[in-house]
RNA sequence: GGGCAAUUAGCUCAGUUGGUUCAGAGCACUUGGUUUACACCCAAGGGGUCGGGGGUUCGAAUCCCUCAUUGCCCA
């Protein structure tokens, strides 16, 4: 049977995929093996894969598979997450193409149709994980909205409102006019836009006088319930306690004073509107304002914008700025750039609002969250350490978290009112339950209803929970360890042990995360937090959809293989740092695979020849690289304990690609259809067979499908379930003597190259040996330079030379071939460097103080250089005399 | 406006406790090579004042100060 001399990953990937679900290798159960444990960060349930999931899940990926052929009980329990607002919008926004208003259905109805949805494009995105070879543990995949989870939240909702940790309060929110609901204050992301200051006049009751104010907002008078100046601010110090006429609506208004106003800033006056803007609701308290909410609740304006009444915000702003000026109120326009905040999700500009909406109390939940990351021994580890400290500016700031969403896609609030009242609710976890608590309180009290209450009397809170609301049990809630806290499942494999995502998402998930942990199961979520960088593109630009520079996963997988993306990933993503993500990259994966493939095919077309010995080179070779192995094993394993996954790879890819391929391979290559013996046959193949087990969690189909050419193997025999190679001593010398030997390779090669000598011609080698060496490896110089002898001598012999450490090595060449002139110019540009480096290190050892405070290990180092260089530039020195 | 981080070869990045011949890797590039696994290959080679300036030290890519640029987080 002959191989292909390429290979070609869309041909096995499949294959293994399913030949591995078959054998079922991805589940995990209980059992009295090490747990290892990762839960995905869900991905919206309606998403499709793009760069950022593809480089988190590669890394768990290769997590997970390190930890399986590790021995572990290797456990990835994949999901999705219901991503309300984005979902609702989704589905919003398809139902508007059909024709169809959200505002004329039913809850029941559009939840209907986004469930529907949900069915229709839910798991795709779980889908596409598998084409990247994700070994998740399928059996286990949740969804923020599973019966069970959601009973997990909704437990979560009453017991902490039982606590007094969830309250209701009617605050300053961030809305989103478009989804026409409230935001949490990660949700709001700020963007620097260029807009107008707006110099407006307002006339003084009672007098002639004006007084300007300064605003973005000219839109908002509508709503202004008091000018305000610093009460140290003497330009305004006649106004005090007179009053103001607001322009158009002729509205009567305070003049007051408060310490708040920057006098420098704008006019030094400011327009109060505490319905629309935080500080003014701040004043507004202070100085008991009247609250004029002038906004309907996708942002036009209501009745009390008078003839504006209907029309958007922002159209008010041009017409109101208009009218000001036609009647004379404005004073001038300045240009003025300011932040303003926008919806993550709609990019809506955001609408400061007063409204009903229920609060989780942060202040002690975050307690043990934060000494659990920064305290003196920490439970958790965060990767890269940096985010520390952005983790701890974060949570020592943090504000009550506003957990309902005016939306229907996700928990509904398990609040009962069974009156108009503010306090006229109870909390429980089914309507039942309410309406017996519900019962209990109005017996206690003096309520209308007391008497007729009927359970048809309860009306539950018409908002959904925040998504992270949900999100925040996710490594409790897949174990089921809020509902039944003692079960084996929960106990085995929780904490879990690395957690991997994007820092964007640090606040909304990570940290809450945490916080329920200990809230809930008095214990870390999990041990360690891998935060990868974003993807950018070449020009590090955010990969987005909008910009149209993310490159479609799937078409990449298919191009470059499975593993040929995964390692284009690796390659590039340290953690914690952005990743510049160039499709080259994929390329170099791609032709890696091939490289390896073909190791393979060479090595499968050996003919074996049990009578003949095994060669000195061969067994010097393969000493030397199991030597090697053991050395690159032992920096892949600290690598991976660091969470250094490109490092990790990148020694592998120099083991194979060098040591094996180029190195090894060549040495114990038999000659032209010449068969190899036994003895080197079986070595190699076990080493092919470590190789490939070092790999295999960053290419897993290309090692499996080489796993399963070398040999037939059963299922039990599988390499995604093979034994990982063990750690073991190996020898550093012979490691360094090889090195030294692969130099004196290049060296040969050099002068093969400069002097335009092919291959096939043998050549002689002589050196002046100086240095204490044996010979162990001049048969494999031999081989690999095809050199006829090799032999000491004590002179110098004519012809081309170089110099490794203080030897020198000389191979003779036929007249024509010389050019002395050459040869001088070569080694005195090699003198003047040792010259130079001497210098150094002399100056080093003259300087008294130097000799004085270093310590003695790193002056005995610079005297062994000193005298390695003088050896060295002795050597250069009769070579050149030779050559005068 | 406040905080955090980064700046090392053409590109993307390592460089761990200040001290091994420390100035590195991969890619890219240049030159040469193909009957003998792979041109998705092999070999050899060039390339950096470690962002600028100042300081500490016997010794600085590494520690401190300062300036510049860039990115991230927060308000």
């Amino acid at each position: 049977m002959s191989i292909p001399s390429k290979y070609d990953a869309s041909l096995v990937e499949s294959k293994w995929y399913d030949y591995w679900m078959k054998h079922n290798y991805f589940h995990s159960e209980v059992d009295d093996r090490e747990p290892y444990t990762i839960v995905i960060p869900p991905p919206n349930v309606t998403g499709v894969l793009h760069m950022g999931h593809m480089l988190n899940n590669t890394i768990q990926d290769v997590l997970i598979r390190h930890a399986r052929l590790s021995g572990k009980n290797a456990c990835w329990v994949p999901g999705t997450d219901h991503a309300s607002i984005a979902t609702e919008a989704k589905v919003v926004a398809k139902l508007k193409e059909q024709g169809i208003d959200k505002n004329d259905l039913t809850r029941e109805e559009f939840l209907a149709h986004a469930w529907e949805w949900k069915s229709e494009y839910g798991g795709i995105i779980l889908d596409q994980l598998k084409k990247l070879g994700a070994s998740c543990d399928w059996e286990r995949t949740a969804f923020t909205m599973d019966p069970e989870m959601s009973d997990s939240v909704i437990k979560v909702f009453v017991d902490l409102f039982n606590k007094g940790l969830i309250y209701r309060g009617f605050r300053m929110v961030n809305w989103d006019p478009e989804a026409k609901t409230t935001l949490s204050d990660e949700e709001v992301i700020y963007e620097e836009k260029q807009g107008n200051l707006y110099y407006i006049k307002y006339k003084i009751e009672g007098s002639d006088e004006f007084l300007t104010i300064a605003t973005t907002r000219p839109e908002t008078i509508f709503g202004d319930s008091a000018i305000c100046i610093n009460p140290t601010d003497t330009r305004f110090k006649h106004l005090k306690g007179k009053k103001a006429i607001v322009p158009i609506c002729n509205r009567i208004i305070p003049i007051i004073e408060d310490e708040y106003v920057d006098i420098e800033f704008g006019t030094g006056c400011l327009k109060v509107t505490p319905a629309h803007d935080e500080n003014d609701k701040i004043l507004g308290d202070k100085h008991a304002l009247e609250v004029i909410d002038i906004f309907n609740e996708d942002a036009s304006l209501n009745s009390f914008g008078l003839h504006y009444e209907g029309k958007d915000r922002f159209v008010v702003r041009k017409e109101v700025t208009k009218e000001l000026e036609e009647k004379g109120f404005l004073v001038k326009i300045e240009v003025h750039t300011n932040k303003v905040g926008t919806s993550e999700r709609t990019k809506a500009v955001i609408e400061p609002r007063l409204s009903d909406q229920w609060f989780l109390r942060m202040e002690d939940l975050v307690k043990p969250a934060i000494e659990a990351v920064l305290g003196d021994d920490p439970a958790i580890n965060l990767y890269p350490k940096k985010f520390e400290n952005t983790y701890r500016h974060w949570m020592e700031n943090i504000r009550d978290w506003n957990i309902s969403r005016q939306l229907w896609w996700g928990q509904q609030i398990p609040a009962y009112f069974y009156g108009n009242g503010k306090n006229d609710f109870v909390v429980a976890e089914t309507k039942e339950e309410a309406f017996q608590i519900a019962k209990k309180k109005l017996s206690d009290s003096t309520h209308d209803l007391k008497e007729s209450f009927s359970i048809n009397d309860l009306r539950q809170d018409e908002d959904a929970l925040d998504t992270w609301f949900s999100s925040w049990l996710w490594p409790i809630s897949v174990f089921d360890g809020i509902r039944n806290p003692e079960n084996k499942e929960i106990k085995y494999y929780y904490p879990t042990n690395d957690l991997v995502t994007g820092p964007d998402i640090l606040f909304f998930w990570v940290a809450r995360m945490i916080i329920a942990g200990y809230e809930y199961k008095s214990e870390k979520p999990f041990q360690n937090v891998y935060l990868t960088g974003l993807v950018r593109d070449k020009q590090r630009r955010k990969m987005s959809k909008s910009l149209g520079n993310s490159p479609d996963a799937l078409k990449l997988i298919e191009t470059y293989g499975a593993d040929g993306v995964r390692v284009g990933l690796l390659l590039s993503s340290a953690a914690g740092n952005d990743l510049m993500f160039d499709e080259e990259l994929c390329q170099q994966g791609k032709q890696f695979a091939n490289k390896i493939w073909n190791a393979f095919r060479l090595i499968k077309g050996w003919e074996i020849d049990k009578t003949i010995p095994q060669p000195q080179t061969a067994s010097i070779g393969l000493t030397w690289y199991n030597a090697k192995f053991q050395k690159a094993l032992a920096e892949i394993e600290d690598h991976f304990s660091k969470y250094r996954l490109s490092d990790a790879l990148m020694i592998i890819y120099k083991l194979i690609t060098d040591d094996f391929s180029s190195w090894l391979l060549e040495i114990v290559k038999p000659a032209y259809q010449q068969p190899i013996d036994a003895t080197t046959f079986n070595e190699i193949v076990k080493i092919l067979e470590n190789n490939l087990k070092v790999l295999h969690p960053f290419m897993p189909f290309l090692t499996e499908e080489i796993w399963h050419h070398i040999a037939r193997r059963t299922p039990d025999e599988a390499l995604i379930i093979a034994n990982y190679p063990i750690q073991k001593d190996y020898d550093n010398e012979v490691i360094l003597k090889f090195d030294m030997a692969s130099a004196i390779i290049s060296g040969i090669r050099t002068i093969r190259k400069d002097k335009n000598i092919p291959f096939r011609d043998p050549i002689k080698l002589y050196v002046i040996n100086r240095e204490i060496n044996n010979n162990q490896f001049h048969a494999l110089i031999q081989k690999l330079t095809n050199t006829s002898v090799i032999e000491e001598v004590s002179e110098k012999v004519d012809g081309a030379s170089f110099r490794v450490k203080s030897n020198e090595y000389f191979v003779p060449i036929s007249e024509e071939n010389i050019d002395v002139d050459a040869e001088i110019l070569k080694l005195e540009s090699e003198l003047k460097r040792a010259r130079g480096f001497l210098t150094g290190i002399q100056k080093k050892l003259l300087n008294e103080r130097f000799v004085q405070n270093a310590p003695e290990k790193v002056i005995v180092l610079e005297r062994k250089k000193e005298s390695d260089t003088l050896a060295k530039i002795n050597t250069i020195l009769t070579s050149l005399d030779r050559l005068k």
